[in-house]
DNA sequence: GTCTATAAAAAGATAGAC
DNA sequence: GTCTATCTTTTTATAGAC
């Protein structure tokens, strides 16, 4: 708990990188070692499976889902429209351990599986006094589940088909007028 | 094109089932041949790489896309409820391959990653005409996306995230009150 | 068209030196 | 705390018999 070797962070980090930009088939130990500049031996010192390695990054999630759910709650232009916004990939810590997390979750880990789930249900605990019914509550979810999705997936490629700049907030506005309380 | 072998198709459905129910890290050859109750050899035969197996089940895709855009065009209870509806795991061939494929794509395939952003694209073009404007568009397909995303995810675990029933109902309604043009 | 046998590479993991 | 060397298992792919 106290303070994690610079070491052990940078793995997680090359780790994370190469879920994400590579997939989980390619973010093998042998590859997340040199990303890190490390030896596989100095690796598995600090996470001594591959699925330490795993479990260190859903950790990671679940800490910035606790600050994100934080932010949801006290947000000044609203928890939904906040929610949403905060659904486009900003390449912020926060979207780079759910995007990492559902590439395990995908490659078949019940863990990351898990821990997704979990996510979700303390992101409705914080809407769910912000918006009408369910349906308006499923809509919202829905609609950041697929702004992720589309994150998701792409990785690098070229277009990007996720509304930016005035077509999210257009899209923001059509949502919270269909869901507010 | 005329008329492929039975076992072909036996060796893609088998692929697909592993891709969907563990993943594509247990989608191995080895694992396909099991299951579609041929030899390692005999896939071989059909598929003579991993590459040729994921070139199977994204040409399956693309033909099962455009029986889908004709549905969508032509549904009595109008394109978008129908759209909606489907984007809900019914187990039907599009579902799966669709589910299949996106597994791929996480995995880093690149091929599997284009095919995806073409049905999405072949999806707008058939719901356009039915929707308000851009955001209405966005609106419908990010909550399919959304509605996918959580049937990719989970395979087999417990609690299903996704409305189903009169929940469903409510929440076509929300939209179709939203997007209608 | 389907099989067995096997090669070649890559993955996860261990042992022990420094 | 990090390295090199090595072992085992798994995965992809080839060769050739039937």
């Amino acid at each position: 708990m106290s303070r994690p070797p610079r070491a052990r962070d940078s793995v997680l980090d090359a780790f994370e990188q190469l879920l994400i930009s590579d997939g989980a088939r390619a973010a093998t130990m042998d590859a997340t070692a040199r990303a890190a500049g490390v030896s596989k031996g100095g690796l598995l010192y600090h996470f001594a499976s591959k699925d330490a390695l795993a479990a260190g990054v859903i950790e990671r999630l679940s800490a910035l889902v606790t600050d994100d759910v934080d932010a949801i709650r006290t947000a000044p232009e609203g928890p939904v429209a906040f929610f949403l916004r905060s659904s486009v990939m900003a390449d912020d810590p926060l979207d780079r351990a759910i995007i990492a997390v559902s590439r395990l979750a995908q490659a078949g880990s019940a863990a990351a599986n898990a821990a997704l789930r979990e996510m979700r249900e303390r992101w409705e605990e914080a809407l769910r006094p912000h918006v009408r019914d369910q349906a308006a509550l499923d809509l919202v979810i829905l609609v950041s589940d697929g702004l992720y999705f589309n994150n998701a997936l792409g990785g690098d490629t070229a277009t990007a088909p996720v509304p930016e700049g005035a077509a999210l907030d257009a899209l923001i506005a059509l949502v919270e007028g269909s869901v507010r309380s």
